[in-house]
DNA sequence: GTCTATACACAGATAGAC
DNA sequence: GTCTATCTGTGTATAGAC
């Protein structure tokens, strides 16, 4: 094993205690006995907690800068490419655990870094922006009919996947949310024919 | 200083503590401080922290539906109701800082008991319900137009002001969010004229 | 009911051997 | 790079005096 890999380990599993617990749930020696290793070898890597906190905020909003990538490079019509987005965060927590990143680390704003604070801030633009762009060109193609700023449409539409995150973990309630599409779809005067299939998954 | 006056100073500190930083972000000395006792005090009334949590989520809930009764009586219209509880959320952290109950104990869900969780649940069927209670009435009577389920929607609806208070914890954006209000009424098709005046308080 | 004093576990973090 | 060993601060929680 190499410095690359146990340093990847330790993010991919550090990840996965930050959604499902919280960033101040998990400690070091958790995560050191997830990735099977001692604690003073996380502190190699990263000598902080908020210096993981910032690894992790930042390649997790690479990870979703990637997807919308592929996701613009797959959809072409900007129907397919608001449900393909939705479907990230239905992906997100199949057994309705996991949060985004961006929902725990606001939760837990109080206790993290002005930089890592930026890049959550920076996580949501990238979000909101890329939405406010598919809604214009769904307006154009006619697909999405709605009156108001794309980019406050955008912008809700971001908040209520958070908040639906949330709602599902409280709610203990796994799979697909059967509320989401229909929501959205009505924002939108959108038909929306047919189930949304699940393909990206964040990494 | 009798001893109900104690307990109840000890809440109201612990739930801005809790909206502001997170259950597992505070302790019961940074309490102790900020309400001007000692720590083993606090233990006299609350135990152990999943007592407090306990206490904490149930005097919410309770201040919560009595305020959804102060609207229904203050506001006859839908609309106006509507308005009102869309107002709660965006009052409830002027500074842009703290958040919803709901949303924090969804976040820190991971470190809280089934008696806790289970009044969250509560928590978010009251509004939930009421919310698709108003949909319903607000639809008879010609003010909101939609398709689907009044229940999904408000579930929409609930999930979109939680999440629109993580972003705008993460964006720093104080006072009333500039986006909600258009974002809902394009859901419901409905004018929505004139400033929404900020009057109810979560207590 | 509120306090002082304290127990005990665990947090994040560092030094230095290998 | 990874380990053992350890430091120091802080967490929740309790015992018992007042």
């Amino acid at each position: 094993m190499e410095t690359a890999d146990t340093k990847e380990r330790i993010l991919e599993a550090s990840q996965a205690l930050v959604q499902v617990r919280g960033f101040n749930a998990f400690s070091y020696r958790d995560l050191a006995e997830s990735v099977g290793i001692r604690t003073a070898s996380i502190h190699y890597y990263f000598p902080r907690k908020d210096d993981l906190a910032l690894s992790l905020v930042r390649r997790y909003h690479e990870g979703f800068r990637q997807i919308l990538r592929q996701i613009e490079s797959r959809e072409v019509r900007s129907e397919g490419r608001l449900a393909s987005y939705l479907n990230l965060f239905s992906s997100l927590s199949e057994d309705g655990l996991r949060l985004c990143l961006f929902g725990v680390f606001s939760a837990d704003a109080a206790s993290l870094s002005e930089e890592v604070l930026m890049e959550i801030r920076a996580f949501c633009d990238t979000n909101v922006d890329w939405v406010s762009k598919v809604l214009k060109a769904g307006q154009k193609e006619g697909a999405f009919s709605f009156s108001g700023s794309p980019l406050e449409l955008a912008r809700g539409i971001f908040a209520l996947m958070e908040g639906e995150l949330l709602v599902r973990r409280a709610l203990r309630a796994p799979g697909p949310p059967p509320g989401i599409p229909p929501v959205v779809r009505a924002l939108l005067s959108c038909r929306g024919d047919g189930p949304f299939a699940a393909t990206d998954h964040i990494p």
